[in-house]
DNA sequence: TTATTATATAGACAAACATCAATATGATAG
DNA sequence: CTATCATATTGATGTTTGTCTATATAATAA
């Protein structure tokens, strides 16, 4: 994972609407409409939200009727913490990271 | 780790020359004259990135005579990488991350 | 003391960003 | 087709932020 991706990612998740929205995405897949049930944000605002997320390739929509489920793409994330990890110094961790 | 502070971390993270700085002192300490060698900014520039650094207790600085040695946190780093964990919706990892 | 070096703070400015209202697109229902 | 619902895009606006110059503080040397 390079700079530039690594950027968009912390940039993304910069946002303490957007940090609360990949928390909710973590227990699981959610439409636009539940997110702005739970959120105080307007329509376009969470649109924009949910736009900068995808263009950080941390979650993916699927359509389904007139809805659009968005869900974590575990891959980034998981990229992401290997990232978060070398930056202690350390070097890039071979099968990922395990937490216990 | 709270909300606000993983907020604070994040956002001190996302910035180009923040990051590279990070990254820098990863592989050790170093005071800011070394560092402001290395990155294209001004010297009160540099000085701004280190407060909102220290201030997210993503570094701390060590006075030696007229230098100041600036290094990780890593306690800090190591707690922000399991709050990276946790936002893919596993629960908190007891141990912290071991990564293999 | 004064001079010098290293770092921090203050203030200004332009670029980036979060937000909103208005409008557009896309899908289904009647 | 038209109407309606769900989501996206556009354009405007106030706030935040990265950067600079100028100045201040703190430590050492002469």
């Amino acid at each position: 994972m390079d700079d530039t991706q690594i950027l968009q990612i912390l940039k993304a998740l910069a946002d303490s609407n957007r940090l609360a929205i990949i928390r909710h995405l973590g227990k699981g897949e959610a439409c636009v409409c539940e997110l702005l049930e739970i959120f105080s944000v307007t329509q376009p605002t969470l649109s924009h939200h949910m736009r900068i997320l995808s263009e950080a390739n941390l979650v993916e929509g699927r359509r389904e009727g007139k809805w659009i489920h968005y869900s974590i793409k575990e891959a980034t994330m998981q990229a992401f913490q290997n990232s978060v990890h070398e930056l202690k110094g350390s070097s890039a961790p071979r099968g990922g990271c395990v937490c216990v």
